[in-house]
DNA sequence: ACCGGGTCAGAGAGCGCTCTCACGCAGCGC
DNA sequence: GCGCTGCGTGAGAGCGCTCTCTGACCCGGT
């Protein structure tokens, strides 16, 4: 093999025979339990150093059955998760609360059902103490699966069904979307439009509904499903135009699609906003701040919210010191804020 | 706890006892090892389906010293990772390649130096088979730090340094540049602008290299480092219009800096590729067909470039059946390809 | 001087698995 | 019929660690 250091790694056992302990009493030290005396620790610290000895993880995991380790599973079965800024954000902030907790991050990419199989088996491998699911349809077999295999888990995003014991994080996607819709309003719009996400995710939902609440009994032909994608953001807006040539405003469910519809509009020809204005969501810096013009969007702590999560799920994995039980954990939903750029 | 199946989850043990057969006779089974007479290897498989159990990771980890998951490590402080599609396909070739083989992805994202003492120690606790490491600057400490952890290594991008046992995949960065370069000549174009990357990365020297070859002697205020960011190769295209009015075509050495460079140009009222022409690298589909006008560009096959790390990396670290030590692996540098695309 | 209580260190039993080794039982040649 | 080979199975020894349990020791109180 090419890696000797490998084969030859020292084991506790080693450090305490160095130190002149037992292997007990160097466990002690190097987990940092107190109740050694100073002396002895030292010795043990010393040997450690020397020996450049490290703990075996699979050792390790094999008597405390934990493993620091969580999963992040994405059922994001097409391109997007890699292509939308949104998911690497979240998994940004994911990451470095993880990290502040000594914790492992993960990935679990799935494309197509085949891949349910091997994440459930992963799952149930023990590999991983819990599960940040993200990104799930109508009636995913992700968090079955993920329950069935004993693995605590947190949602990114309301999932579609209710139960109590299911925690998630999500941002207030309805009163944001009827913050946009006012803020078209307010503007003295009045043929406003929506591009909507998948109709299959509860983000996608709410932010209609949001849309709906602000203008109950819109005409369904000026609503669009797309798909979160710019190409789909495109597509929806030249569906539009060409159903609704008089509209004067669009609400898109997302800053991605609406950067693709906004490249539409150019080259159609149509002004924003003076013909027509535009708000997105998400507020994606490097998307929403690079279109042109700039993008008037909905402001969602993308980053937080993946620290949200995976705080939830840390706390859910090991109630900390003191509280016995999990204390009653329980959901988050964050606010949202408008942010006013040029194109609305 | 609140994860009952994970404290009684059924042990080989278990699955022995019931399919009536030693513990080692059940493991041969689960092992898919043959030497298993049918009659008794059918009798444990269904003794391990009733009882729904799946093998303790750690517990063979422990003995095997195999982990079966492999470490990515990335070493961009900064949010580029997420931000710059270029490692998204490059992760999800990765991952695809892992997946086959039934290995894990682990991602760890370090954001400063302060991380890497961390990635080291996590390294160096056997976690992982071996880890593929990315976007490394000059004398980056992060392979060494894989060495001294004795784990196996393959870098993305060719490293500053050259030393027979370091593996790599890289692209041809020179000789695209030079074909990138040459493509603007053809057309043409004589007053040619070079948007550079951070030049404490090889493939950015690399591209340079290349640009100097089919254009020696070029003046070095037309040469602008940039730092692989939209917002970098806007500013350095202003810069550069500032400097040389009348340049005529821009080499970008990354589509992402060519899309922030285009805005400028279009801003500013310089008709591509009328007045500038503007060729790009990496032809990263969702930004190069998507820029206004959509890039010229040089394409690398980057999520094949991720396969083939993958690839690299699991053979050294299991050398195949058959041969015994590793059969003279070596890095490997991929061919590049030019895209026409409107912008030049 | 004796004893109870508290503190700190060591002994040792596993955690669940793999893998070597030894053993039993065919089948073969002589 | 005897040993020999060879295949299929079981016994058992660890892998490196944690953690409980026990015991040694020291202190102060009587």
């Amino acid at each position: 093999m090419s890696d000797p250091s490998l084969a030859h790694r020292p084991t506790l056992e080693a450090v305490a025979a160095r130190a002149g302990v037992s292997r007990a009493t160097a466990s002690r030290v190097v987990n940092g339990s107190d109740g050694v005396r100073a002396p002895l620790a030292e010795r043990v610290r010393r040997a450690v150093d020397e020996l450049g000895y490290v703990p075996n993880q699979a050792a390790r995991t094999l008597v405390t059955r934990r493993n620091d380790a969580i999963a992040v599973v994405v059922a994001e079965p097409e391109t997007r998760f890699f292509s939308d800024p949104f998911f690497a954000q979240q998994v940004r902030g994911i990451s470095k609360e993880l990290t502040a907790h000594d914790n492992q991050l993960v990935l679990l990419l799935t494309e197509g059902a085949a891949d349910y199989e091997r994440v459930g088996r992963y799952l149930a491998g023990g590999h991983v103490d819990g599960a940040l699911l993200f990104s799930l349809h109508d009636d995913d077999t992700l968090p079955g699966l993920a329950r069935r295999a004993g693995v605590p888990t947190v949602i990114g995003g309301r999932p579609g069904w209710s139960d109590a014991d299911t925690l998630y994080v999500d941002c207030d996607n309805r009163g944001g979307a009827r913050e946009a819709v006012r803020h078209l309003l307010d503007g003295g719009r009045r043929r406003i439009a929506h591009i909507a996400g998948p109709l299959d995710q509860t983000a996608s939902v709410d932010r209609l509904e949001g849309f709906r609440d602000a203008l109950p009994g819109t005409d369904p032909g000026m609503i669009i499903e797309g798909d979160f994608t710019p190409e789909g953001g495109a597509r929806a807006m030249a569906d539009l135009l060409d159903r609704c040539p008089d509209l004067d405003a669009v609400f898109a469910a997302s800053d991605v699609m609406a950067s693709g519809a906004l490249r539409v509009l150019r080259t159609r020809g149509v002004r924003v906003p003076e013909d027509v204005a535009m708000v997105g969501f998400d507020d994606i810096v490097s998307v929403a701040e690079w279109t042109d013009p700039p993008l008037t969007t909905i402001r969602q702590d993308i980053e937080e919210m993946g620290r949200m999560m995976a705080r939830l799920l840390l706390r859910r994995v090991s109630p900390g010191p003191g509280q016995q039980e999990s204390p009653a954990l329980s959901s988050i939903v964050t606010p949202t804020q408008l942010v006013v750029r040029a194109s609305a």
